[in-house]
DNA sequence: GCCGTTTTCGGCCCGACTGTTTTCAGTCG
């Protein structure tokens, strides 16, 4: 069972409930659905292991969501939910979903214009019915209208690779406004997720006006979607939501915490606020009572009062951060300097945009001691993968470039294909020769589950395999990871010493960060890659280590981050 | 529906912006 469908399931009913006007049970359904959607054990395991009291250690789970939830385990129903759907018209639940449209004006839509999906809404905006309906307006339809029309364009995330670049250049230029103090990109940019919806802002001003004109008319702006005196949102030419607010100094840790996110761990944060007599917004920690400013200059002021260290923007999930931060048992998160080497990357030998010697400077440059040489095996014919003859080569002239270059270590390997019945696309006389061997799929993706999980698992029990190179597979917006079965493949990397990668291309990210989190859980060690096909990819490694960051990981799961001679001891 | 060093009853995270209001509800983050 999957804990994201019951979450599903208890947001639909939140929903239909606010639809029907009912007070506070929706905010009781919606917490007890994020703490179930964020929990990093399976609900049906609680359930197995603990009993209805374990449900109800759930926060916001109490009496009668712990029932519905074993209701839901037992029977694969919910009665009351059933019920409810048969008072709401299918497909109105997915109004809501548009932006701008909530569950009050879907449900009024419904009453007074018979509005029950998307294609009834478009035609009565056709019709202009909405802008003659009490409490709407001809603004509301019109804004209705645009964001049917985002709505259409899909919940299309953008990759945190391409949004990053994009935030810091808005930076650049909203800087130039004078009197700016602290400005910072917050939300999921700043938690450094895979994926974000929009970017989000921060500025600290004493005159928040010219910066507010500055960022609504900023060169690429499509259209302007809220303008206030301290905050506005624009559409970028390229779809992109960008937020921006404005606040004074002294609010700026609350701030830069509020607006970091994630909403969950902010609720959280809240409600401890509450218990201690304060009350936590983005302009500071107060005394609830007085309404005294107790802190708010940094964020680091803002945790100490309620009682916690400091917790890194990547853990801020409310995936267990809060109660390991109150127990003193937060990782010390890995960072970029503790990477000696970069153990993936290509050359003009198969599918890299730059020869050997042009990868080793660049790696030089950025300061490694170590790296591998990795190009692709002769099946992977799309990638020019090479065949023994040319394999041969290239380690003559990676030995006659080590000899030239004696401030890194050059380790030559390659990317060898995992061939689908498993077996490696050398020979294991090949292999023995090479100093680093990942073992890759690049082919027959969607075989079934059992057989891509034997196929992996086999490449692994190979001796010369150090490393499984994108254990999941996946492309980000263009392919599904292949199905495969992580804990096994987590078991048998632990058994037999392998490693497993994050490569930090973009739209791989692969692993991605609840699987790092399992596997260093499962007592793997991991490598962090940049799978470079070109010089200026081999600082994609930031994306690989931000995202093993928000796996929870430290120095010590991460082989890379040890130096040369303790990395080559490392035996399989 | 949940929950308790304010409360077992009566609260429930907090605030900005928008549009339709003539004092506030809906939506969003």
């Amino acid at each position: 069972m999957l804990n994201s469908d019951l979450a599903k399931i208890f947001y639909e009913i939140a929903d239909i409930l606010e639809m029907q006007h009912v007070q506070w049970k929706p905010a009781a359904y919606r917490k007890a659905a994020r703490a179930i959607e964020s929990l990093p054990e399976d609900v049906a395991d609680v359930f197995k292991k603990k009993g209805v009291e374990g449900l109800k250690e759930i926060s916001g789970v109490g009496e009668g969501l712990a029932a519905k939830i074993v209701e839901y385990l037992t029977t694969k129903r919910i009665k009351e939910y059933d019920e409810l759907k048969k008072k709401i018209p299918r497909h109105l639940s997915i109004l809501i979903d548009i932006p701008g449209l909530g569950p009050k004006h879907a449900e009024l839509l419904h009453k007074k214009l018979g509005i029950n999906n998307i294609e009834d809404l478009k035609k009565a905006i056709a019709a202009h019915k909405l802008a003659k309906l009490s409490g709407f307006g001809a603004k509301s339809e019109e804004n209705i209208a645009k964001g049917l029309e985002l709505f259409a364009q899909g919940t299309a995330r953008t990759l945190l690779g391409t949004a990053l670049p994009i935030a810091e250049a808005l930076i650049m230029q909203i800087k130039q406004v004078k009197g700016i103090g602290n400005i910072e990109v917050a939300g999921s940019v700043r938690r450094r997720k895979e994926t974000i919806g929009d970017i989000d802002i921060l500025v600290t001003a004493k005159d928040p006006k010219p910066i507010m004109e500055r960022f609504t008319h900023l060169p690429d702006v499509k259209r302007i979607m809220a303008q206030g005196p301290t905050k506005s949102s624009i559409l970028l030419k390229n779809n992109l939501q960008v937020d921006c607010r404005v606040l004074e100094e002294k609010s700026y840790g609350a701030a830069l915490n509020y607006f970091t996110g994630s909403k969950e761990h902010n609720i959280v944060l809240r409600e401890i606020a509450i218990k201690k007599g304060f009350k936590l917004s983005e302009y500071g920690l107060f005394n609830r009572k007085t309404n005294a400013f107790v802190a708010g200059r940094t964020e680091e002021e803002v945790y100490k009062k309620l009682g916690l260290p400091y917790i890194p923007p990547e853990l801020r999930e409310n995936a267990g951060e809060i109660e390991a931060a109150r127990q003193g048992k937060l990782p010390v998160l890995v960072e970029e300097k503790d990477l000696k080497g970069d153990l993936h990357m290509h050359t003009t030998y198969s599918d890299g945009n730059n020869s050997t010697e042009e990868m080793i400077k660049a790696a030089i440059a950025r300061g490694y001691e170590y790296i591998a040489i990795t190009d692709h095996s002769p099946s992977v014919h799309i990638a020019h993968g090479m065949t023994e003859k040319r394999l041969v080569k290239q380690l003559a002239e990676i030995e006659k470039l080590q000899k030239k270059y004696k401030d890194i270590t050059i380790l030559a390997g390659s990317e060898v294909d995992i061939l689908p019945n498993g077996s490696m696309d050398y020979s294991d006389k090949i292999l023995k020769r090479l100093d680093w061997v990942i073992g890759s799929v690049h082919s027959a993706f969607k075989m079934p589950r059992d057989k891509m999980t034997r196929r992996i698992c086999k490449a692994m029990e190979n001796p010369y395999v150090r490393v499984i190179g994108h254990p999941s597979g996946r492309l980000m917006g263009k392919r599904e990871p292949y199905d495969v079965d992580m804990k096994a493949v987590f078991q048998m990397a632990k058994k037999t010493g392998t490693f497993l990668e994050i490569d930090s291309q973009p739209p791989r990210l692969d692993l991605k960060d609840v699987h790092i989190r399992a596997a260093i859980d499962a007592g793997v060690t991991l490598v962090i890659d940049s799978d470079a096909h070109d010089v200026n990819q081999l600082r994609f490694i930031s994306l690989g280590l931000m995202t093993a960051r928000r796996g929870w990981a430290t120095k010590k799961d991460i082989a890379n981050c040890l130096p040369l001679d303790k990395f080559l001891k490392l035996k399989k």
